[in-house]
DNA sequence: GATGTATATCTACAAATGTAGAATAAATAT
DNA sequence: ATATTTATTCTACATTTGTAGATATACATC
């Protein structure tokens, strides 16, 4: 299952919040901030697709991402590899090193780091 | 605006045909073949978020992308960076050097497509 | 104990999306 | 010319998404 746009908005503060609670929810947002009842709303639906849980706290619920960004992530990106490159991970790269302006600096960077994942091959 | 998941589906095989007639785009779907007719739903949908376009044949339509589909990618790619790197392209790359399973072979060429652009600049 | 505050649940509703039938029209095959 | 195929347009409808009011509750405070 999938989160839409706006669930992944809100994933995307608990992600950065680690747990937080309904008001620091909806504090995390820019303004115009949304009604809590959507927060809500939205907070529900995310449970019902996995993605989020609570521990309750006296009245209230403290709630928490059941899905570790970097593993949510990882699958967007792999899905976008299989569908605009066909499954091919290094051609994404090729590409995404023409085409993303990256500055030399960080380009040196990158090589540095990649040298340093070949040595752990 | 953005395409939805079947109209980017749709989208993809518009991209590898470069352009098509109704028929090739039905052809295109893998078995159970979607009705004639949400195809059409779909090509319109597209066609007034300036997606597609078309040449009249006769009387029917050869459909083409008018948006690139590195264009497309690129912007999806820049969301994602945005959303989950704050914005830092490199930030990207070094997550994906790490968490992609690239075979040495492949990073070593990521690295020296990597020097050239170092080169370039 | 009455009142304000933060939260949760229920209900609602418009817009977007996925999907396709019915009606129509043109092109083609016989 | 008639039947068949193919594509287009119109209409429809269920599901998902974005958004939030109304209502109920527990808690904190005066």
């Amino acid at each position: 299952m999938q989160l839409s746009k706006a669930e992944e908005q809100l994933m995307q503060i608990l992600w950065k919040k680690d747990k937080a609670f309904m008001k620091d929810l909806i504090d995390a947002y820019p303004d115009p901030k949304p009604a809590q009842t959507t927060i809500a709303t939205l907070l529900k639906r995310m449970q019902d697709k996995n993605f989020v849980d609570y521990k309750q706290y006296g009245r209230s619920r403290e709630y928490f991402p059941l899905v570790k960004k970097k593993d949510y992530f990882s699958k967007q990106v792999n899905g976008m590899i299989k569908n605009f490159f066909n499954d091919s991970a290094s051609q994404f790269a090729s590409f995404f090193t023409r085409e993303t302006n990256l500055s030399k600096k960080e380009l040196e960077e990158l090589r540095s780091l990649i040298d340093r994942e070949i040595k752990n091959k």
